[in-house]
RNA sequence: GCGCGGGUAGCUUAGUCGGUUGGAGCACCCGGCUGAUAACCGGGAGGUCGCAGGUUCAAGUCCUGCCUCGCGCACCA
C-alpha cells in the first residue's frame, strides 16, 4: 500500500536505469496517455530529426522542452499523443552516402546506378537510429518511436504528392526559369532558407573594367565582384537619374601597385559620386550628364566570341535600370544575363542574348576563351584579370593599358553550399516554384495568430521573413527525395499526380495508348528511378515524361501535420482532429526551416495555420560561449552526464540555466552543481521522511492530521508550498520555465530542507507517537508529493521513485496540483478554465501573513548569528536573554527563535530607547516632488540633524519646515542604531511607506549556568562528530570518558544531557587535573581544554 | 549594410514603475553550525553595471551615438 519503505542511499544513474526498466515493463508512457482517454486533446507535433547524424546535447535540450510541455499538459488532464518522426530524404543523406562511397559527382552517381544509390541512401538513414532511440529513451523523452512517421515511406510520399497536387490545382505550383543560387558540386539549386545556412565571409578580387565605347574614344567603368561573369557580359546598366561624368586622366598615377591602370588623356565615364572611391588618377571632369543620356550607346564586347549576338539589337549597349545605385561600384552595373537575378530580368526585358558561358558543372563552356574553356570558374578569377590587364585586352582591341582599370580585394558575405561549403553560383536554370508571394497576406495573418515564445521571434525575425517572402524554389536536381509528381509533354502540357491510384490510372491510359510502361502495383516505390520509368500520355496522345526533379526535403517535413496520418487517404479523421497543432518546439534555426515550411504548406494547401504555439529555442553554446560544432571538437556528449549525474540533473540544469530562447552556455560543471544541490537535497529530504515513516509504520491514509491543528512551522511550509506552486504554474504558462524551476529549487533547498526539515528533525527522532510527529509526517508527505508532481514534467525520474514509494502510484499519471481542466467535459486546449482548475486544484491553504512572519523570523535568526560574530560570542554558548524590539508580534515563533539564537528567553521590548537611539533618513520618493531641486540640501539637513529626536518630535507635531519645505512623517525614514553596551542589530522590513525597523538585542553576560550549558553542547558536538567518523549506527550506544582543564563547572543536568544526546551507556567525567588516556581526542574552546574517548 | 537579442564580481546570473547601500549561486579566504546532505549560516575579498554623451533633484533602469558578442536578413553589381 502507501506505506513508504526506507529510501536507501542515492545512486542517481542506477535509480534512473532501473526506473526505465520498470517503465518499459509497465508500458508507462502509453499508460499515461490512456489514463487521459477522457481528456481533451492537446496536439503536439514532433519535428522530425534526421537519423543521419549522431544526436548531441542540443537535441537533448529540444527534446527536454518538448517532453516538459507534453508531460505537463498530460498532468493537467489533457490527452497528449506524441508520434515520433524521422526526416529521411534530401541532400544531407545523399552527401553522406556520396562521401562514404566516393561518388563525388552526379556522373559518378549515375554510373553507379541511381537505384543502387537510392538504396544506399535508404539504408544510410537508419545509421544512427539506434543512437537516437537510446538517447531518447535514456533522457525519458516520451514519444512513440514504434509508430513514427517516416518521410521516405510510400504513405508519407503519397500525402506529399496529394499536397503538391492541391497547390498545382490552385495554380500555386509553377515551372520557371530563374537565377538561383546553384552548387556545381551537388548539382542543385537551393531555396532561400537553405542559402541562409551557408553565408561565409570571404575576401575576393573585385575588378573595375573599362568598356570601350564603339563610337567614342572613351570607356565606361564598371565594377564586379565576380570576374568569372565577365565573359558573359552583354550589357551595362546605368541609373537614369544618376549623374555621370566624363573624365580625362591628367597625370600618371603614383604608387600604383597591382594590375590595371590608365594612360594620361584616357577618358573614362562613371558616376560622379563615386569618382573619389574609384579613380586613382588625377582627372579633369569634361562633362556631367544623367544616366539616361548614356542609354543606347554601344561598346566593344570584352570576350567577343563568348556569347553569340543572335540578332539582338541591344547586346553590348548601355541600358537603364532603376535599381542601380551609387553606394558602391562605379554606378554602372556589368550585366551577364545568366548569372544574376537583376541581370536576368533586365536581359529578358531588354532582349539581350541569353546564353550560358558556364556549364552545370561550374566550368566555362568550350568557346568562351582558349585560356578559360573547361576550367572551374572560381579558379579563373586571376586568369580573367590577367587577360583584361594585358596590353591590348582580351579581344586584342583594347587600349594600350588593357581593359582592367583596377583590382581591389573585396570582403563580403557570400553564400556557400550548406553541405559542401563550396561557393554558390547565381545561375539561371529551370526550376519549380511554389507561389508563396500569392499567399503572403495569409501567411502574415496566420502568423499573427501564433503564440510565439519569445514573442519577438514571431513578430521580428519570422515576421520579417514573411514580409519579404519569395516564391519557394522547391525542386532539386537530385536523386533521393520525394519525386516531383509532374509529367510534361514536349508541347509543355503538364499533369500533376496526387496519388498512387491516379498514377496507376494514368499509366494504364498511356499503356493503352501504346506507350510501354513497367507495372505499377499498389505498392509501387514512389522514388526515383522507379517513377521516372513511367511514361504518361496527354490529351493529344503525345508522351509525357516526369520532370526529373525531387522535392526540397524541407517540403517533406512541412507536410508532417497531415502526411504523418497518410491524409487524406486514411479517411481524414486523424488529421481533422489534430490540426492545427497546439504546440511545436525546435531550435531557433528552424525559423526559416520547419517553422516556415509548416506554415507555407498549411497556408497553400489548407488556407490555415499549422500551429498555435511555437517555442523557439536558443542555440547551444559550449562553456566558453562558442557554438558547438564537430570541427571545433567542443561537442558535449549527453551520455557523459547521463552516466554521471543522470538525466534528471541534466534536464533540470538545462531548464534552469536560462530562458529557453536564450543561448545556453552548456557548462558541464553546472550539471554537477544541479545534481549536488537540487537532487541530492531532495533525496535527503525524502530519505529523512521515508526512513522514519518506514520505522514508525506511517501510512498517510491510515491517519489524519488537520492542517489547522498543525504547528506553525507546518502551516508555514504548506503555505510556502502553495505559493510556490502557484507561481510555478504561472511561470509555466508564460513560458518562463527557468524562473519556475529556479524558484522551486529555492523552495526545496532553502525553505524545505534548510528550514523546515532542519527545524523538524527532533520531532521525528522521538520514539513515541504524538500529534506533533504525525503532523510532521503528514506535512512532509504532502509537500514531497506535491514537489514531485511539480517537478515531474521537467525531471521525471527521481520524483517518480519518490512518489511511488510515498503513494504507491506513479507521478506521471498524477493530477497537476493546480488543477486538471483538461479532464473537464468540453475542455479545449486553447484556454485554461479557471473555474475548472480551482475545482480540481489540490493545494494546502495559503497564509501570506504567516509566510511574512516566518521570513522575518529567519532574518532574525541570521541577524542573531551576525551579532554573535561581531561580539565574538560562540554559537553554542547560550545567552540569557534576547529582546525583539518593535516589529509585528512573533510570539508563536519565540520557541523557534530561542533555539536558533541559542538564548534562554526571548523578550519583547517596545522601549526602543533602552537599547537604541533613532536616526532620520530622507525618503526621496516622497520628498523629491515637494523639494524639487533642493531635495539634496533638504535631505542633508535631515540626515545630519544634531538632535534627531527633537527633529522627529517637530515633524510629528507638524511644524517642521526645512528650506521652505514642510516635512511630514512620510518624508523621512526612521532608522535606529544601538546604544553602547548591547549587542544588537537592526533589519528593515517592508518597502516604502510601510517600511519599519525591527531589532534584535542579545544579552552578552555570562553566568555559570550558561557556561555549563555551552560546554555541554561543545562536548556533545565533538562526540557526535566522532560517532559519525566511527560510522556508528544511530541506535548504537557508546562508553564515554571525559577529562577537562580550566573548565567552568559542568552541572549535573548538563552532564546528563551529554550522556543522553550521545547515547552513552556508560560515562565517566574525570576531575580537573586527572591525566587523560593516551588515545583520547582533544579540543579547546574559549580557554577550556577537553579530552574524551569514545568506545 | 539592415534587423533582433545580449554585454552586471574571475564564472553563471537576478535586478519590477528611475529612488540614493546593485542582489544571489559557483570558486577563494576566515569564522560558525551540523548524527539527513556533495549541505547550511555569518563575514571577507571581488563591480568603471560595455564606452561616451543626454534627460532628471536622482539612471544598471529612459533617450542618442559608438564599441563588442551572438543570431538573422541581404542580388547588392
Amino acid at each position: 500500500m502507501a506505506q513508504p519503505n526506507a529510501a536507501g542511499e542515492l545512486n542517481a544513474v542506477a535509480l534512473e536505469t532501473a526506473l526505465l526498466e520498470a517503465w518499459k515493463q509497465e508500458n508507462a508512457f502509453q499508460a499515461s496517455i490512456d489514463s487521459r482517454s477522457n481528456g481533451a486533446p492537446f496536439i503536439f507535433l514532433e519535428g522530425p530529426p534526421t537519423a543521419n547524424g549522431k544526436p548531441g546535447i542540443h537535441h537533448v535540450v529540444a527534446r527536454a522542452y518538448k517532453d516538459l510541455v507534453c508531460r505537463w499538459k498530460t498532468m493537467e488532464g489533457f490527452q497528449v499523443n506524441r508520434k515520433g518522426g524521422w526526416d529521411t530524404h534530401g541532400l544531407p543523406v545523399e552527401i553522406e552516402v556520396q562521401k562514404r562511397m566516393d561518388l563525388m559527382s552526379k556522373e559518378a552517381i549515375e554510373a553507379y546506378g541511381m537505384d543502387n544509390f537510392n538504396q544506399a541512401c535508404r539504408e544510410s538513414v537508419w545509421t544512427y537510429e539506434s543512437a537516437w532511440r537510446e538517447m531518447t529513451e535514456r533522457m525519458a523523452y516520451w514519444v512513440d518511436l514504434d509508430n513514427p512517421y517516416v518521410t521516405l515511406e510510400n504513405n508519407y510520399v503519397e500525402s506529399c504528392w496529394w499536397a503538391l497536387k492541391q497547390m498545382f490545382d490552385k495554380g500555386l505550383l509553377y515551372r520557371g526559369h530563374k537565377v538561383l543560387p546553384y552548387c556545381p558540386q551537388t548539382g542543385t539549386s537551393y531555396s532561400s532558407h537553405e542559402v541562409a545556412l551557408g553565408y561565409k565571409e570571404v575576401e575576393e578580387p573585385s575588378v573595375y573594367v573599362k568598356f570601350k565605347l564603339t563610337d567614342d574614344d572613351a570607356s565606361i567603368l564598371a565594377w564586379t565582384t565576380t570576374p568569372w561573369t565577365l565573359p558573359g557580359n552583354v550589357g551595362l546598366a546605368v541609373g537614369p537619374e544618376v549623374t555621370y561624368v566624363r573624365a580625362r586622366v591628367t597625370e600618371a598615377a603614383e604608387n600604383w601597385s597591382g594590375p590595371g591602370g590608365a594612360e594620361v588623356d584616357e577618358i573614362v565615364i562613371l558616376a560622379k559620386d563615386l569618382m573619389k572611391e574609384v579613380l586613382r588618377h588625377n582627372v579633369e571632369v569634361l562633362e556631367e550628364f544623367p544616366g539616361s543620356s548614356l542609354v543606347g550607346r554601344s561598346y566593344e564586347p570584352l570576350f567577343p566570341d563568348a556569347v553569340p549576338r543572335n540578332g539582338s539589337e541591344t547586346a553590348w549597349t548601355v541600358l537603364e535600370a532603376d535599381w542601380v545605385t551609387t553606394t558602391d561600384g562605379t554606378g554602372v552595373v556589368h550585366t551577364a544575363v545568366m548569372y544574376g537575378e537583376d541581370d536576368y530580368n533586365l536581359g529578358m526585358a531588354a532582349g539581350l542574348p541569353a546564353y550560358h558561358t558556364v556549364g552545370m558543372d561550374g566550368a566555362f563552356i568550350e568557346g568562351t576563351h582558349p585560356e578559360l574553356d573547361g576550367r572551374y570558374v572560381k579558379d579563373c578569377d586571376q586568369t580573367v584579370i590577367e587577360l583584361l590587364s594585358t596590353a591590348g585586352g582580351s579581344n586584342g582591341k583594347g587600349p594600350e593599358s588593357g581593359l582592367l582599370y583596377r583590382e581591389k580585394a573585396y570582403l563580403h558575405d557570400y553564400p556557400h553550399c550548406w553541405r559542401t561549403g563550396h561557393p554558390l553560383l547565381y545561375y539561371a536554370m529551370d526550376s519549380w516554384f511554389v507561389r508563396m508571394t500569392a499567399v503572403k497576406e495569409r501567411l502574415l495573418e496566420f502568423n499573427d495568430g501564433v503564440e510565439w515564445a519569445p514573442d519577438w521571434v514571431g513578430e521580428g525575425r519570422f515576421g520579417e521573413w514573411l514580409r519579404n517572402v519569395k516564391d519557394w524554389a522547391i525542386s532539386r536536381e537530385r536523386y533521393w527525395g520525394t519525386p516531383l509528381p509532374v509529367w510534361r509533354s514536349e508541347s509543355g502540357e503538364m499533369k500533376c499526380i496526387g496519388s498512387i491510384e491516379e498514377l496507376q490510372k494514368e499509366v494504364a491510359k498511356a499503356t493503352a495508348a501504346g506507350f510501354e510502361n513497367p507495372p505499377c502495383p499498389d505498392d509501387v516505390d514512389l522514388h526515383r528511378p522507379v517513377v521516372d520509368a513511367f511514361t504518361l500520355v496527354d490529351d493529344n496522345g503525345t508522351p509525357m515524361v516526369r520532370e526529373t526533379f525531387v522535392m526540397d526535403c524541407w517540403f517533406d517535413s512541412g507536410c508532417a501535420p497531415f502526411a504523418q496520418w497518410h491524409h487524406p487517404f486514411d479517411g481524414g479523421e486523424s488529421f481533422n482532429q489534430s490540426f492545427p497543432v497546439d504546440y511545436i518546439c525546435e531550435g531557433v534555426d528552424q525559423t526559416r526551416g520547419w517553422f516556415y515550411t509548416l506554415l507555407a504548406v498549411s497556408t497553400t494547401v489548407f488556407d490555415k495555420p499549422a500551429y498555435k504555439r511555437c517555442l523557439s529555442l536558443g542555440l547551444i553554446l559550449d562553456a566558453e560561449g562558442k557554438k558547438m560544432s564537430k570541427s571545433k571538437g567542443n561537442i558535449v556528449d549527453p551520455w557523459d552526464h547521463f552516466n554521471r549525474e543522470g538525466a534528471d540533473a541534466t534536464r533540470w540544469y538545462m531548464v534552469t540555466a536560462g530562458a529557453p530562447w536564450n543561448p545556453l552556455k552548456f557548462d558541464p560543471n553546472g550539471v554537477r552543481e544541479t545534481y549536488a544541490k537540487m537532487f541530492l537535497t531532495l533525496w535527503n529530504i525524502y530519505k529523512f521522511h521515508a526512513d522514519y515513516a518506514a520505522l514508525d509504520g506511517f501510512d498517510p491514509e491510515a491517519s489524519t492530521s488537520a492542517v489547522e491543528d498543525r504547528p506553525t512551522l507546518d502551516r508555514w511550509i504548506l503555505s510556502r508550498l502553495a505559493s510556490t506552486a502557484k507561481a510555478y504554474h504561472d511561470d509555466f504558462v508564460g513560458w518562463n520555465y527557468h524562473k519556475a524551476c529556479r524558484d522551486l529549487e529555492d523552495f526545496v533547498v532553502n525553505d524545505l530542507s534548510n528550514w523546515y526539515v532542519r527545524r523538524s528533525r527532533r520531532r521525528l527522532w522521538d520514539d513515541a507517537e504524538s500529534a506533533d510527529k504525525l503532523a510532521c509526517q503528514h506535512t512532509l508527505h504532502e509537500v514531497l508529493t506535491t514537489v514531485c508532481k511539480l517537478m515531474a514534467p521537467v525531471s521525471p525520474f527521481m520524483v517518480d521513485v519518490i512518489h511511488r514509494n510515498l503513494t504507491g502510484e506513479t507521478v506521471h499519471q498524477a493530477a497537476w496540483p493546480l488543477g486538471t481542466p483538461g479532464s473537464i467535459e468540453g475542455a479545449t486546449s486553447d484556454e485554461w478554465d479557471k473555474e475548472a482548475a480551482a475545482a480540481t486544484a489540490v493545494l494546502p491553504p495559503q497564509n501570506i501573513d504567516l509566510e511574512a512572519s516566518m521570513a522575518l523570523v529567519r532574518e532574525l535568526a541570521e541577524v542573531g548569528r551576525r551579532i554573535r560574530v561581531d561580539a565574538g560570542r560562540r554559537q553554542r554558548l547560550p545567552c540569557a536573554q534576547g529582546w525583539i524590539v518593535a516589529g509585528p508580534a512573533l510570539t508563536e515563533f519565540h520557541g523557534i527563535l530561542a533555539e536558533e539564537l541559542n538564548v534562554e528567553i526571548i523578550n519583547v521590548e517596545q522601549d526602543l530607547d533602552r537599547f537604541q537611539r533613532i536616526e532620520l533618513a530622507p525618503n526621496f520618493r516622497a520628498l523629491a516632488p515637494k523639494a524639487r531641486a533642493d531635495v539634496n540640501a533638504v535631505a542633508n539637513e535631515i540626515k545630519s540633524s544634531a538632535d534627531p529626536e527633537a527633529l522627529l518630535a517637530s515633524i510629528q507635531a507638524g511644524d517642521c519646515e526645512i528650506m521652505g519645505v514642510k516635512i511630514e512623517m512620510a518624508d523621512v525614514e526612521l532608522r535606529r542604531a544601538e546604544r553602547e553596551g548591547f549587542a544588537a542589530s537592526t533589519v528593515q522590513i517592508g518597502q516604502g511607506e510601510n517600511a519599519s525597523q525591527i531589532s534584535l538585542v542579545l544579552d552578552m553576560n555570562d553566568a555559570p549556568e550558561l557556561l555549563s550549558k555551552g560546554l555541554a553542547r561543545d562536548i556533545t558536538r565533538r562526540i557526535q562528530a566522532k560517532r559519525k567518523t566511527l560510522n556508528l549506527e544511530i541506535e548504537a550506544t557508546i562508553d564515554l570518558e571525559i577529562w577537562m582543564k580550566d573548565a567552568p563547572e559542568l552541572y549535573a543536568a548538563d552532564r546528563q544531557w551529554v550522556v543522553t544526546e550521545t547515547r552513552a551507556a556508560a560515562a565517566v567525567f574525570h576531575l580537573e587535573g586527572e591525566t587523560p588516556a593516551e588515545q583520547s581526542e582533544t579540543f579547546e574552546v574559549d580557554g577550556t581544554t577537553v579530552w574524551f574517548t569514545v568506545a
